[in-house]
DNA sequence: TGTACATCAGTGAACGCGCGTTCACTGATGTAC
DNA sequence: TGTACATCAGTGAACGCGCGTTCACTGATGTAC
């Protein structure tokens, strides 16, 4: 909980240094994206980020203690992003009991996200950044995204819609489970977890085949074929 | 094809120079996949590669022209490694007809191939490495893996066991099925295909979750939720 | 079998770059009285 | 409102590294006669 006060100081900063801090801050972010987009986050540099906006490059280090907290921050902003798009997709379904309709929604707010941003979807769901491994703080905003698929087998649970008969899952599976069904908050059978967790995986999967490359050469229209491939995966 | 001759003469090298030139070639190899492991792909370096060897970094040049093709030789041989995998264990299974096993058997062996070697399966499957472009030479490799997949929709599709009712299939989604259908080169209904094509990016989603650190703290025994997901993908 | 020549492997220096991070310092901005 | 002091942003040099690739060269190996 913020207070109105520190909301506004937030985000109206009253002081001049505050306004440049505020500004160079998000220069050094999106020159950093740039860099992500065309050479990847391995080879991201603190020094080129300091050439581009011109500045000497012990200078960022005013702004980002290291280049690692740099990658941190795209992290953060990034999964943040992303979470948006997929919620707001999740919302804009006019039934919201539609269930299948709000499935499809996110798959395809992820489809189009991950086709506009190849180098971020990488970033996220690609290979991990050799000798960087992500810190706490970057939890919170991936849950987010994955957040919003939870929140749609959370409603379909309680609607009592999900599918019937609901395969049985053998105890060792059930118990794999255990953290899962901390984690999500509220009661989950498991059928439908791991319904949902496969459909996630799927989703993953689909657009890693399309957008690393292994569809090239292989299928025609990618849009078309996501669409479909969506549409079987969905967990409802 | 290849005569008796050339095949003892690419095994058994007659001279010293070409026995020598055989060892060093699989030693810088063997290096290279090391500083896969340890760097990636992105970071893997020539000089690297010569000092661990004791040699000059440009005595590496006589093996191999360019850094690139390095990586290409090492796509190449890993994706030939993991089709062997891949295609031994589909082999194994008993009765050739138990579909539903063979698949099995194939997701375990990608699985345990990909714990064994998650840098290896993170170049062949993550990330695209940035400035490196994958030349035809790994199309052939890399369907190999895939490949195997594809006989055992073959196999279903000939004994006339693939899954009914077949889900219908729009014609968009038909027609950007073409290349796959020339691909295959046997037969196949735009349902199994879509079943395949689905199981599949399903099994590398799951493997990128749990490779990649997306179930850390989120489920609790690996194996056992792998196993269960890839039973619920089995396109068959 | 011996010799002459051609082929090849490996060297070491060089070119022209790149990197993350630290540190003493200057000069501008902010704040307390 | 003016002054004194504290804070902060940005500089530029430096440390100690790294890289891919080329090139003229030496010396060993291979081959044709």
């Amino acid at each position: 909980m913020t207070t109105p006060a520190a909301e506004a100081q937030r985000s109206a900063p009253r002081t001049a240094r505050a306004v440049a801090r505020r500004e160079l801050t998000s220069a050094i972010i999106a020159s950093a994206r740039e860099q992500l987009a065309e050479i990847g986050p391995a080879q991201l540099s603190v020094r080129a980020v300091a050439r581009e906006l011109g500045m000497a490059s012990s200078a960022v280090y005013r702004y980002f203690p290291s280049r690692d907290e740099l990658l941190t921050a795209l992290l953060v902003i990034i999964y943040n992003e992303l979470a948006d798009v997929v919620a707001r997709a999740d919302s804009s379904v006019r039934r919201r009991s539609d269930f299948a309709g709000r499935w499809l929604a996110i798959a395809r707010a992820m489809h189009g996200w991950a086709q506009q941003r190849p180098y971020d979807y990488a970033f996220l769901y690609g290979s991990p950044v050799p000798g960087y491994s992500a810190p706490e703080a970057t939890i919170g905003p991936s849950a987010r995204v994955t957040g919003v698929v939870i929140g749609l087998l959370h409603d379909v649970f309680d609607a009592g819609a999900a599918p019937r008969p609901a395969l049985t899952v053998p105890r060792a599976a059930h118990k794999s489970l255990a953290t899962f069904r901390e984690l999500v908050g509220f009661e989950i059978s498991d059928d439908l977890a791991l319904r949902g967790l496969t459909a996630w995986g799927g989703l993953l999967g689909a657009l890693t085949l399309e957008l690393f490359g292994h569809l090239y050469r292989v299928i025609d229209d990618y849009d078309v074929h996501f669409d479909i491939v969506a549409r079987r995966l969905c967990p409802i």
